[in-house]
RNA sequence: GGUCUCGUAGUAUAACGGUUAGUACAACGGGUUUUCAUCCCGUCAACGCGGGUUCGACUCCCGCCGAGAUCACCA
């Protein structure tokens, strides 16, 4: 039995976005699942758009999302280098097999030139095809070929026009005409191989046995079966895989729709295993309404057959919606100690100083209201640094504005002297303490509760009140009481 | 223009000839002793159009319409 092998070729041209990255989940799924090798390997043969560091940018991003490859940059394997730009010679190799075959011709015809035959054809209203406009040099002998053939020549495929049937794992049985088949170039100028080449090239000496990648290829296909046909390659599946879209329109996602890295939601403080769960749901699910799925449940629930054949469109809202099921699921079945290190760098600037207990604590009282980690920011700061005082903020509130001053002032008073004697800060205590002083009040719990809840705070929302002053403990909340209340009187 | 692909609510999807067309996000309303959120309950909302085939079509066939991809010495 083939080992299963798999891909993701990703050119070194910035960060790898949400648009793209799903090529990479899938392969890796199908690897996982059969037991077989996720390669990673880097298509690097354009110079002109190359970015410097992209590379380390593809790798972060991977390596953040879960999908570690057993061949490729740093790990190495059987086929080493895994950078196309170093594999130079093998694809030399293999283009002078072409050549011997027959199928492969030099071509020195300018880009001009090539315009010029585009543009004619156009006018005539006939399909530019470039096996049309053949050079002298395409009935040359093989030899004749390889000995004039020089770092500097283009070389061109000499296609061979006919039908083409295939099976597309993901669309289904496909055909084309002959009218699809071209002279592809093989080798550019810079002696570096096109796409078109090289990645076959690859896959055939990589033994890929299943080659996931956008829709956008399917329309090459027929020269690739021709490539596959004339090198005398067996033909791996094929996966077309449909486009993200972006927000608006029905284009498929990109940099220019303002498609964010990988890491960006990283930064943003998006689990890895939610964007994982979200992006692996997003044009592929298992038939069942689950909707949550750790990585193991991934590999062992994906099909290939399920994989949706239509664009989706990316949620930014619903990828939030996961990363707050799985802030609460990691949080409840893993423990607050296995949710607490993620939240390493998503805490306020005041926070910085204080033990980690504490924040464990505040954490445990807050994960639930979460949908990103970097939400802490915004919601924490009461609970390292006194909140500024604004009588308005309680003056003015739904609940409390029919109270007067006065009462409000009473009511404080009456609070600060019951949680005086107070000894039990803990939650239990603190619940059966305010359920009393409730009952006490004669208010509204919306009244009472609110009041103290602001003036402690004085934040628009918290966790529930006798978690919230236990955690914070009895000095704070003290102070802070007969600060607000100080502040009420003097109003 | 040639070739190819796609088409269920706002979004993501289920259904693989017979269901009141299911689910999730979003929206809206309600419930849990405050707020925000979680959780729970409910409401709104879809088979692109037109022909066939069939006792019966979201499902099969044809046409149309709409959307997208591709036609580079980019990948």
């Amino acid at each position: 039995m083939e080992e299963i092998k798999t891909r993701f070729a990703p050119s070194p041209t910035g960060y790898i976005h949400i648009g793209n990255v799903r090529s990479a989940i899938y392969p890796y799924l199908i690897a996982r699942q059969t037991g077989g090798k996720f390669i990673l390997r880097i298509e690097d043969t354009d110079r002109a758009r190359y970015v410097d560091g992209a590379t380390e940018l593809i790798e972060d991003a991977l390596k953040w999302l879960g999908l570690e490859w057993d061949e490729g940059p740093i790990v190495g394997g059987p086929n080493e280098p895994y950078f196309q730009s170093e594999r130079e010679d093998l694809y030399i190799e293999w283009a002078k097999k072409l050549i011997n075959a027959g199928r492969a011709y030099l071509d020195e015809t300018a880009p001009e030139i090539v315009d010029q035959y585009r543009k004619e054809d156009s006018e005539k209203k006939i399909p530019f095809l470039y096996r049309n406009h053949r050079p002298d040099t395409a009935d040359l002998s093989p030899e004749e070929t390889l000995a004039r053939w020089k770092k500097g020549i283009p070389l061109r495929f000499k296609a061979d026009p006919k039908n083409y049937e295939w099976t597309d794992e993901v669309m289904g049985e496909m055909h084309t005409g002959p009218e699809v088949c071209d002279d592809i170039i093989l080798i550019k100028k810079d002696g570096l191989p096109t796409y078109n080449f090289a990645h076959n090239v690859d896959d055939a000496e990589m033994n890929v046995t299943h080659i996931a990648r956008g829709v956008e290829y399917l329309s090459s296909m027929p020269n690739y079966l021709a490539l596959y046909e004339a090198l005398g390659l067996n033909r791996p599946k094929f996966l077309s895989l449909p486009h993200i879209l972006a927000p608006q329109g029905n284009k498929k996602l990109g940099k220019r729709d303002g498609a964010k890295s990988v890491t960006e939601y990283r930064d943003d403080g998006v689990l890895p295993e939610a964007m994982l769960n979200y992006l692996a749901c997003l044009g592929w699910n298992d038939g069942t309404e689950k909707e949550i799925y750790t990585k193991d449940e991934l590999i062992k629930a994906f099909s290939i057959d399920r994989i949706q054949n239509s664009g989706a469109r990316f949620d930014e809202v619903k990828i939030y919606w996961y990363n707050g099921q799985w802030i609460r699921k990691i949080a409840d079945e893993q423990g607050m100690e296995a949710l607490y290190p993620r939240t390493n760098g998503f805490w306020p600037e005041v926070a910085k100083n204080e033990p980690e207990d504490y924040k464990l604590r505040v954490l445990s009282i807050i994960y639930d209201r979460l949908k990103t980690l970097s939400d802490l920011k915004t919601m924490t700061d009461y609970f390292f640094v006194d909140p500024e005082v604004k009588p308005e903020m309680i003056l003015e509130n739904k609940f409390l504005k029919k109270l007067s001053e006065t009462e409000l002032i009473e009511l404080l008073t009456m609070t600060i002297e019951r949680l005086n004697d107070v000894k039990d800060w803990s939650e239990d205590g603190l619940q059966n303490e305010l359920n009393e002083l409730l009952a006490k009040s004669g208010k509204k719990p919306a009244e009472y509760f609110s009041l103290i809840r602001l003036a402690v705070s004085f934040a628009p929302f918290s966790p529930a009140l006798h978690q919230t002053l236990s955690v914070l403990g009895s000095e704070k909340v003290l102070a802070r009481l007969n600060a607000t209340r100080t502040a009420l009187s003097n109003n």
